[in-house]
Order: structure tokens, then C-alpha cells, then sequence
DNA sequence: GATCTCATTGCACATCCGTGCAATTTACAA
DNA sequence: TTGTAAATTGCACGGATGTGCAATGAGATC
């Protein structure tokens, strides 16, 4: 115990010269189904304990064919979405024991530098949350062996395992939501980010809202935070047109909205104002907001990433994929008005 | 490029083998310093780019003294305060050109198991952010080499650095915000949880209280959650006291408290009900909220951990290091009414 | 042209680990 | 007690890399 002088991390060696027996034997005793002795696996242990030995899963990733590691890609990680995100899928990647290192995309280097430092550690997988990486690095992935899989992005990339949720059917669900309660002047709160995901719902609502002749004003602002909503609801409001319904393209832009509407102008939610939301972040549920949205099955979606990391690529053939769709459920609260 | 049969990582032999070059001129060109001549390396690269080459940062840290790997071990990632907490540090951490490893102690597991992980990947440094590992475990870190980084503690644990933030400064500072406007009967609103921390606070503002002869109720309910919040503020105004003044030991309870308060006991804030909180998360600056808090000095805090991690360990001796005070600032906004 | 110096380069070894293979030990049956 | 099969163990290799050391080469100076 006291004959450690520089601090280090212990090696098989050293444990293996402690035990008195090879360093084959400390592996052994480390490896499951490895065939080891009751004696020599109980004089390995003794030592291991007293140095306080772990295997290097690192230097074991080199070894074996995958290294366990999955990388998380993802930018605004402190949104209640993405942290929400985030923590189920570490959570659910832990238990399958795997090694999860997060890559912060939102820096000026942005996603495809982000996605290429996965590359660096040997990757088994990458989840990219945020952002659209370039096809030409997509494929370096794919040649390495690293499996990408991209949620949210409603539009596939060759070679990835792309998640989505209806996004098409829930914003055509919202415009029924308020039209059938009587919205007739309906905006539509998004941001000037056009990620696939969220353009799929601005177009299918403003689609459905045409089909039924209902006029809609889309507002951009910014990204898709608190402020925005918040803005726009100021510049909504603040003009001729004040509208009676808003489809907020994410529960966060709702968020600021209403408050900007209830607080500053005195408009009353649901009677004068009735709004959806979308992603069912936890805010949505506390009671100043009580917001009617539709909730991203996130158990579902990260049960299914980890299951398709578990199971060993079967035949990813670099060609079109159909995505995985997932089925985003409308969660009634008091944003909307009762018929 | 259409030599690559079996999908896998290329090694630097392959690019040496293409380049005409031994594997040491590869590993040269890559490292900074070291002696290569432009021809060389530029058929190394020429090479490397074709084959798609990235050195193995792993196997590299198997060679160098240290890892680059720092690894965060949080609970309650998606939480507000957490989720910022960690998109700083990993977007400094980053920057820093270090690789982040998270470890989501949430689990049944808990932070021990969580921080032993920590080894397994012969990490450079550990940042602990929830919950207050073993002595014994973060011993063994220790004479891994490992730093171990412990923030919002507010209690040192001998070998690891420890961050606090002035939480009993601030609690008395709290007491008084309440006290100078009038509240007489102060709900001090507060977890089952006893982290020393949140104990902090508790305690200086209750001492802070009786000194000046204020009569205070603690309330405890779960954990430091929106839920929580609500549910002690149900608690409180269906008894028979109904307090016109509330410290929330964190923001989230504050929200959950507020919320509850207002819409289903119709208390009108700050004209019957003042609240302070603690954290300053996002949510206070919404103006359904609107709490004045106490701005944890996040900035402040993720750089020195960074600054830390940076420099080699100077003379870490095992024994008590006086943690790093950081200093909480109030926030006013409209929760407390003006004096 | 010869010698000296210095930058390059390749060999071999280091670090961490798993595992095939052969040798050794153990266990069991005759 | 002895023979044989089975279990165990150690050697050496492999897979990723960095780096000291010696050898090689080229350029420069006299």
C-alpha cells in the first residue's frame, strides 16, 4: 500500500507481480468466461483491492472490436428538451453499459467538428441531436464502422439511422385543435432556424389551415427559446392584426408567448388566446402555463437508439433508409378552450 | 479509396503503407514538434486524407501521462440549474481540448458507482456535481492520479477540491430582503434532502431569522422540485398559518411554489406573498415568475474548474484544502415588493 | 573534395490490454 | 499407482499509439 510513489494508475503488471502469478491471469480474472482457477482468481482479486486495480476499458477498446463509447452530439444542451433528451438517453446507454461522452455543438465550430472529434476516440456510435452534418464527414463515419444515428431531422441522410416523429400529423392535429374551438385568426410562432423537424410542422399546419381556408400569419424570431416567443407575441401584439389561436412550433417559444400576452397585454388564456405547444417539456405542465401539446415519446425514441446501437449494424448498405417514425401524442391541458 | 473492404478504423500503418513511410513518420506528422520534413509529411498527409486517418486519441492516451478525459458525474441532468451547469462546463471544457465523459449518477447505482466508472477510463479529472461520494472512493481516485473536482458541496471532503458558493451569506442576506419589507411569518421552503448545500442555506437563514426574533416555519417536501414546491405551498395555505413570506431554497421550488400559491390559493405576489429563491435558472427571469434570486456564478465557477483541470495538481497532499468561495449576487426582480 | 553538423528516418521498445497456443498441472478413473 | 483427459497457466503476439537512439542523408563550410 505504501509503496506507491508516483501517482499513477495501477496496471495489470503491477497487480500480476503483487499476486506473484502472469499478467495473463489478471486478465483472466477480469475477462468473463475466461478460464481462471478459484485459487489464483482470489489471490488476483486480494491485490487488485489493495492496489486498488481497475482495467483500463480504454486499452480494452482497442483490443476488441467496438470500444463502447457513444457519443452524444448536441447544441443548446440546457434547453428542457435536450437535457430532458440527454438524460434518458445516458441513463438508458449506462445501463446497456456503454460509455457516453458528450459533444457540445453549439460552440462557433459547430456540428461538423463536433461529429469529427467523435471519430478521434473511436466512436461505436454518434446520436446527433442538433444540427445537420455534412454528408462527406457522414461517410467518413460510415467507412470508420461508427454507426450515426440523427433524431429529429425529418429529412434522411444516407447511411444514418434517422429517427422522427409525426411532426406532419401533430401540426395538421393542432390546426383542428383551435380551428374546431373557433380561431380565426391563427399565428403561427416559429423560429428563423429552419431545422427540417420544425419546418415539417410550420408547413403542414400552414397547409391545413389553407385546405380550410382559415388565414394564418407565420412570425419568425430568432431561435427557438423563451425570448422569441416572447418577441413575437410583443410584435403581434403589438400591431392591428391580435390573433385569437398561435401554434407555438415548440412548447419553449409557447412559453414566452404567453407570458408576453397574458402580462403585457392583458390577454386572457384560453378565453381570448388559445395555444398549442409542441415537445411537452416540463414547463408545459406547470400550472401558469398548462399548456395543450403534444408530447415526443422520448421513452420510446431512446429505448430505440440504444437498441439499434446494441444490435450490430445489421447490413447498413450506405443507401436510403426509411426513418424510424414515432408517434408524438397530444396531451390535453388548459390552453385551449373546451369546444 | 475502393480498397476498404471490412469496415473499420484506419491505423496508421495502413497510411504509412500507402505513403511509402515507416509508422513513425506518420505518428510524427501528427505530433506537434516533432521532427518531420515537409516532403514526408505532406505524402503522410496526402495519404491520411485519402485513407480518412485520425490518430487514436485513446491509444494516445494510453502512451501520454494523460488522458484528456474529464468526466462529469451529475443527477438530475435535465433539471435547470444542472443542465446549464453542465452545457458551460463542457462548452469550456471543450474549448480547453479536453473530451468529456458523462456519468449520469441518477440510477439506482448512485455517485459511487458512477464516479468509479470514472476509473475505468483512466480519466484526468472527475467533476462531481451531485451528491457526496465515499472517502474511500475518492481516495482511490486520488492515488489513480485522478483529480477529483467536488462543487456545491459546501463541505470538504479531504484530496479534492471543493467549490462552494456563499450560501449562508446569501441566506442571511435573503432573511433580510423579507424582513426589511415586512414579513412576519416566513415559510423557509426546502427539500427532504439534506445536501450540505442546501443545509447551508437553510440553516444561516433560520439562525439569521431568530436572531431578529422572526418567527420561521421550515418545510420539507422530496426533492428540491417543481413538484415539491407545489406541494408544500398546498400544504401550507390549506393550514391554518398562511405565510406572507417565502426563502425557497432553490429557484425550482420557488416556481412550483409561486405557481401553486397564485393560482390555486388566489395570493396575489408580492402584495401578500414575497418570495426569494436560489439559482437564478432561467425560469426566474420568466415573467410569470419573475423571482428575485441569488445568481450562482456559473461563469466564474466553470472556469476556475476548467483552470484547474489545466494545471498539473500543484502539491495536491491528500489533506484539507480550503475550498474556493464563490460569491452568489442577488437578483432583483418583482417577487419581493419594494420597502 | 573532405569533413562536420544537423535534420530526418527507421528500428525497437514502451504503454495498456485480450487471447491462441503450447506446456504444465490437476483430477479422475482404471 | 498409473494413464488420460481436462483444466489452468504462461508465453508471445496482436492491436493502437509515442519516442529514445542510432543510422542515414544532405547541406554547409573550409
Amino acid at each position: 500500500m505504501a509503496d506507491r510513489q508516483g501517482k499513477s494508475f495501477v496496471s495489470a503488471q503491477q497487480v500480476a507481480d503483487l499476486a506473484g502469478v502472469s499478467r495473463s491471469a489478471v486478465s483472466r480474472t477480469f475477462t468473463e468466461g475466461a478460464s481462471v482457477s478459484k485459487a489464483t482468481r482470489d489471490k488476483v482479486m486480494a491485490a487488485a483491492n489493495e492496489l486498488g486495480y481497475h482495467v483500463n476499458h480504454l486499452a480494452r477498446g482497442l483490443i476488441r472490436e467496438n470500444s463502447n463509447i457513444v457519443c452524444i452530439v448536441a447544441a443548446d444542451m440546457a434547453t428542457p428538451y435536450q437535457s430532458k433528451f440527454i438524460e434518458m438517453l445516458t441513463a438508458r446507454l449506462q445501463a446497456a453499459r456503454k460509455v457516453v461522452m458528450i459533444v457540445n455543438a453549439s460552440g462557433e465550430s459547430g456540428v461538423n467538428a463536433a461529429l469529427r472529434q467523435t471519430l478521434y476516440y473511436r466512436a461505436d456510435a454518434s446520436v446527433v441531436l442538433s444540427g445537420q452534418p455534412d454528408q462527406s464527414l457522414i461517410e467518413t463515419c460510415i467507412r470508420s464502422g461508427q454507426r450515426v444515428i440523427v433524431a429529429n431531422r425529418d429529412q434522411t441522410v444516407d447511411g444514418t439511422e434517422n429517427l422522427v416523429v409525426s411532426n406532419r400529423a401533430c401540426a395538421r392535429d393542432a390546426f383542428h385543435m383551435l380551428h374546431r374551438v373557433g380561431c380565426r385568426s391563427i399565428a403561427v410562432v416559429t423560429s428563423e432556424i429552419g431545422t427540417p423537424s420544425l419546418m415539417a410542422r410550420e408547413e403542414a399546419f400552414v397547409g391545413e389551415a389553407k385546405e380550410h381556408g382559415v388565414d394564418v400569419t407565420v412570425t419568425r424570431s430568432g431561435s427557438t427559446s423563451y425570448r422569441s416567443g416572447a418577441e413575437i407575441a410583443r410584435r403581434l401584439y403589438s400591431s392591428a392584426q391580435r390573433p385569437d389561436g398561435a401554434f407555438c412550433i415548440t412548447d419553449l417559444l409557447a412559453c414566452g408567448f404567453m407570458d408576453v400576452a397574458r402580462h403585457d397585454f392583458g390577454i386572457s388564456i384560453p378565453d381570448e388566446l388559445c395555444v398549442v405547444g409542441f415537445d411537452d417539456i416540463e414547463q408545459a405542465g406547470w400550472s401558469s402555463y398548462n399548456l395543450t401539446t403534444f408530447k415526443q415519446p422520448l421513452d420510446d425514441i431512446t429505448s430505440h437508439i440504444v437498441g439499434l446501437i446494441d444490435q450490430p449494424a445489421a447490413e447498413t448498405d450506405l443507401s436510403e433508409i426509411a426513418p424510424t417514425r414515432f408517434i408524438a401524442y397530444p396531451v390535453w391541458r388548459g390552453s385551449v378552450r373546451p369546444r
